[in-house]
DNA sequence: GTATAGTTTCACTAATTACTGAAACTTCAG
DNA sequence: CTGAAGTTTCAGTAATTAGTGAAACTATAC
């Protein structure tokens, strides 16, 4: 079971990637006694990590007629799992880097050596905005084409330069 | 100066983070006095520092003639900057998790629950490896491609339509 | 060699983050 | 309304991670 662990690589920490581990590994809904004892943690601590499964919007919960326990489990299918850690992730990582970016940009350089911090800061703002931007539209995108594309690979440059001949061609 | 505390966001601590956009905000390459000084940090800090940012094969070190000081400025443009953080993240997060995975599913399940799991944990590694696999292609693009690809958007699908129908007409 | 100007290491301390468990709270059946 | 079965909160503690600074180390000029 143990193998939960890697979780703990991805943006939470230790627990509650086992957590989230435990329940996509087992079929059936989990309830938080559950995980507490397989994973030898805190009542107090399951809670808390359900919550911030919770705002990852990772898992759904439900509940078995005549109990009043909640029942844990994943929300959606892997894909969405990676779609949601992704988006999620770009949230608390990006969006505060971009907006810490553009009130920076407002001040205006008043020596040289600030017109360059200018630049420098405008490149990465630039560049992480165009960035996050396409990344928001693949995942617009339906699965299937996106693992066209994706088992496509560098074969995209190719289907590129089709797409520029067809249009020279029709001008 | 603060603004370099974003880098905290970004897998390095915030002083490491803060050291990098010092970096990236001066023209002028820097020595280690001049970070331990603007920053307030230790000189020991400064050092450990740099050597993580050298793990990340972020900066280049330099040397002025007549001059023992190390001096330190960002290797290469903002795009190349954000090709190695993703790369040393994919190194240091996926990979990882990518051999972790497969060590798991070397087992042969014997139980049905071990069955699901197997099936679960089959799912995630053939994902992550397909986004890997694509995000490695991508870096292997020129920018230029890469750059129109963007601005394609999610009109990437019309162009994969028609290249499905030159395939048609092809055949 | 040796004095000097620099860098690195590392044991220690500070700061942050994660975990526990008991108490407070909620919900619902009877 | 009461109490049983559950969940959540939170103050306190444990564990981890980051930062310091003095001592050890390196390289070079003379």
């Amino acid at each position: 079971m143990h193998c939960g662990e890697m979780g703990s690589r991805w943006g939470f920490n230790r627990t509650v990637g086992q957590m989230y581990g435990l329940m996509i590994i087992n079929e059936e809904p989990l309830t938080a006694v559950d995980i507490a004892e397989t994973l030898n943690i805190s009542r107090g601590n399951v809670s808390m990590g359900i919550k911030e499964l919770q705002s990852w919007r990772l898992i759904s919960v439900t509940h078995k007629p005549k109990d009043r326990k909640e029942y844990y489990a994943p929300a959606g299918s892997i894909w969405d799992m990676a779609i949601r850690v992704f988006e999620e992730r770009r949230k608390r990582e990006v969006d505060p880097t971009l907006s810490l970016l553009r009130d920076n940009l407002l001040d205006e350089p008043s020596t040289e050596q600030e017109t360059y911090a200018h630049k420098q800061l405008l490149e990465i703002h630039d560049l992480l905005e165009t960035v996050t931007e396409w990344a928001g539209e693949l995942q617009t995108m339906n699965p299937e084409n996106l693992t066209t594309l994706m088992k496509l690979g560098s074969g995209v440059s190719k289907v590129l330069d089709i797409k520029d001949k067809l249009l020279a061609n029709n001008s």
